[in-house]
DNA sequence: ATATTTGCAAAGAGTTTGCATCATA
DNA sequence: TATGATGCAAACTCTTTGCAAATAT
């Protein structure tokens, strides 16, 4: 029911959303969609639903997910691969495009952004006649200083992988 | 025992690839690479168990997905993940680099190749002083032709995803 | 001969589903 | 108040693991 003032304006966009969609407004979404936005990185669905649950704001799982899938439907966050089948999801309003190099050593994630992708899009669009939607590009690799921040990270398993 | 005289190129890459990392040469692992090499387009380890049990090569589960490893390690097979939390894998001796489009009403793949994205690789290498091993691009749209190939497969449920 | 690999089935991880209860509209 | 959403736990899917039997070296 009451909602924070802290986030006035993807909360906004989420209401409108649900509104438009006849969906019911329910403080489980808008908590969820709080604890997002207050999150820096990368994040998988059980960290998210671990999070709340330590802040005494008691979701289940199952709203957790469900609410995920409305916000990415609503463009207010992102659904991300990166090949460890640990589905990951990023806050995305506000956030222009940008595309990941994972490090295979520590598996930090770092972000870029390169306008030539858009120009391969608008390519690809026009020889295969597509309409394309987005899209997802990962780097992989290492590091090559062998004393990088990443590879400290890897040393202290008790830090969460953003 | 006996291997198939069929793919001589890529059995003579992964006899190699097993002798020098001191593995044994079974018959399941060149039944499986055959199988793999007789395939055209991606294809996910379950259906490569059906494939092989219909075939009468009896081979477990767990044997798949042990010598898809093994194949991946060595290069003969990439394996690719398009957002549905199905890893999909392909051949991939002799196959240049490219990347990938989905339709998001089919789950048709289709292929391209940019050398745009060799650029962009260089420039994030030197950027965060990072040596990339590998890429994925996937692009995820729509046939803008209402009567496209991918379209039509989508009424036939029972002709297998690529 | 012996240590790796296989096959099977059970376990595991991540996600979805069914259903009774709750609460938004 | 009536339909949609929640919470819980069970079910589900894909993948990995444990262990006895088979087999490559």
């Amino acid at each position: 029911m009451a909602t924070s003032i802290d986030f006035p304006e993807v909360e906004h966009i989420l209401r409108d959303y649900l509104d438009q969609n006849s969906l019911r407004k329910t403080p489980e979404r808008f908590n969820i969609l709080r604890a997002i936005y207050g999150k820096k990185g990368h994040f998988d669905a059980e960290a998210l639903y671990l999070e709340l649950k330590n802040q005494d704001l008691k979701v289940s799982r199952a709203t957790v997910y469900n609410t995920l899938d409305i916000l990415v439907d609503c463009s207010l966050v992102s659904k991300q691969y990166f090949g460890d089948s640990i589905t990951k999801y990023e806050k995305s309003y506000g956030y222009r495009q940008h595309d990941h190099l994972v490090c295979t050593t520590c598996s930090r994630i770092l972000e870029f952004c390169d306008p030539r992708i858009e120009r391969i899009k608008t390519m690809v669009e026009e020889v295969y006649r597509f309409r394309i939607d987005s899209h997802a590009l990962n780097f992989y690799g290492e590091c090559i200083d062998p004393a990088c921040a990443g590879k400290e990270q890897k040393q202290r398993p008790e830090s969460a992988v953003e």
